[in-house]
DNA sequence: GTAATAGTGTCTATAAGACAGTATCCG
DNA sequence: CGGATACTGTCTTATAGACACTATTAC
């Protein structure tokens, strides 16, 4: 055992295990004021038939950054892609039934334009509320992916606070009541309009004016337009209350 | 260690191209008021000569979050370590001159006690202070672990603002003084102290008084003693100047 | 004594949350 | 018209930062 670094570092090619590394996204959409992730249809087994998180194996010249694109853009159209962030790696030895696999997890952040899923491998691929697969009673996903997209989740939420990641899950441009939709999409709370406003405006580089206005869609005057701002970390932040 | 191909004979080898999976640790310390971490001298090509992260091959059956700790303990005593948590994974193509390696890091902190590094594969193994390897003109690091130095260094950073992690760098029971010296330390800042205090007291489950009190050693009163409070995240937070 | 530190008190600026009120649009 | 919404203004409370002040220790 003394041994075994002495081992590793000369890099014996029998001196470590091979692993088959993947790597799975949540990517998440707001539709219709609720918080959804894409899913796809497992068609084979283990898992027959359960939803799972779109992804797929690392080949062998690409890092984990690429495949994760590259397997988003199999599965819906890369070109909304607002985010894409590295979440957590997993590991557990019996997280794959039939093998050792360790899964590179990613989040992205999808604006809710007409997104065809259009990939190749887009097959039963499909946006579902989130609210099914979290908390007690959540609907099982296969593998470990209940897990990864409850972690996803808390990240996204999080990351909503201190960043100007809500701006990703919108078309631009947009309006603060459509920025106030998302963030309570994402943290399923109710935010007061007229504080919601002060804050964002106040908020430096969050977001810009853009010319134009737009019509509520249930009455009242029409709301002026905003772009995304250069700021990348909001200061002061956004607390979730 | 030698059987370990055996592990994956019940799937087909062909199906996915195999990788190599090691883990990387960034463990942290406070000592003499700078903000250290452990590094270890490699022995061997490539890199031969350089300082590395300690780290290593992830076995066939353990997740990383047990490997991590294992490779901590063949480098230091693991009974002081405060704490431990995935960071990122690094995966490109060439981060290793020779094969393909992915690479899950780890950073990890260390109460500044009289730390023996006495573990099995402890040659070469000391604790430096960051700044060397941060910023422009940084002495540089074997592979790609400045970058995951780097990074390890900015997440320490944040997660001292909105959690109790602080106290996970110092020895129980400490004072206030020394819990500033940690942030201090950390963000590489001055901070006031009676403004500290007073924000440290009023974050409900940072700390908690403990019977006692101690020296101060450069003069002044003895200082009231404290131990860590039952708070995971800080409400509200320890915001960095 | 001087210097340094622990701890308290206080003032100001800023931010968050509650809420009133006006203007504008749809039906 | 009523209802909903956009947007502004104001008040209260909580917090951050600056700073004055006292008390206690080492030298």
């Amino acid at each position: 055992m003394r041994a075994s670094r002495k081992v590793n570092v000369e890099y014996d090619p029998g001196a470590f295990p091979p692993f088959a590394v993947t790597v799975d996204i949540a990517l998440f959409s707001v539709r219709e004021g609720r918080l959804c992730v894409l899913l796809v249809d497992r068609g084979v087994e283990p898992f027959k038939g359960a939803l799972a998180l779109p992804g797929g194996f690392l080949k062998a010249n690409e890092s984990t950054d690429v495949a994760a694109h590259r397997e988003l853009r199999e599965e819906t159209n890369v070109d909304a892609l607002g985010y894409l962030e590295q979440l957590k790696t997993y590991s557990s030895p019996d997280r794959d039934p039939r093998m050792r696999v360790v899964s590179v997890a990613y989040f992205g952040l999808l604006a809710d334009v007409a997104t065809p899923l259009g990939g190749d491998d887009a097959a039963g691929a499909a946006f579902y509320p989130v609210e099914r697969f979290v908390g007690r009673r959540a609907a099982t996903l296969a593998f470990d992916h209940g897990v990864i997209l409850q972690d996803a989740l808390e990240r996204v939420r999080s990351k909503l606070e201190y960043s100007a990641l809500a701006t990703s899950l919108l078309p631009h441009p947009f309006t603060i009541a459509e920025l106030r939709g998302v963030y309570e999409a994402v943290w399923d709370v109710s935010l007061h309009p007229a504080n919601f406003r002060r804050k964002v405006l106040s908020t430096s580089g969050l977001v810009v004016r853009a010319p134009g206005s737009r019509q509520s869609p249930r009455g009242g005057p029409a709301a002026e337009l905003y772009t995304p701002g250069d700021a990348d970390q909001l200061q002061p932040a956004l607390l979730r209350p």
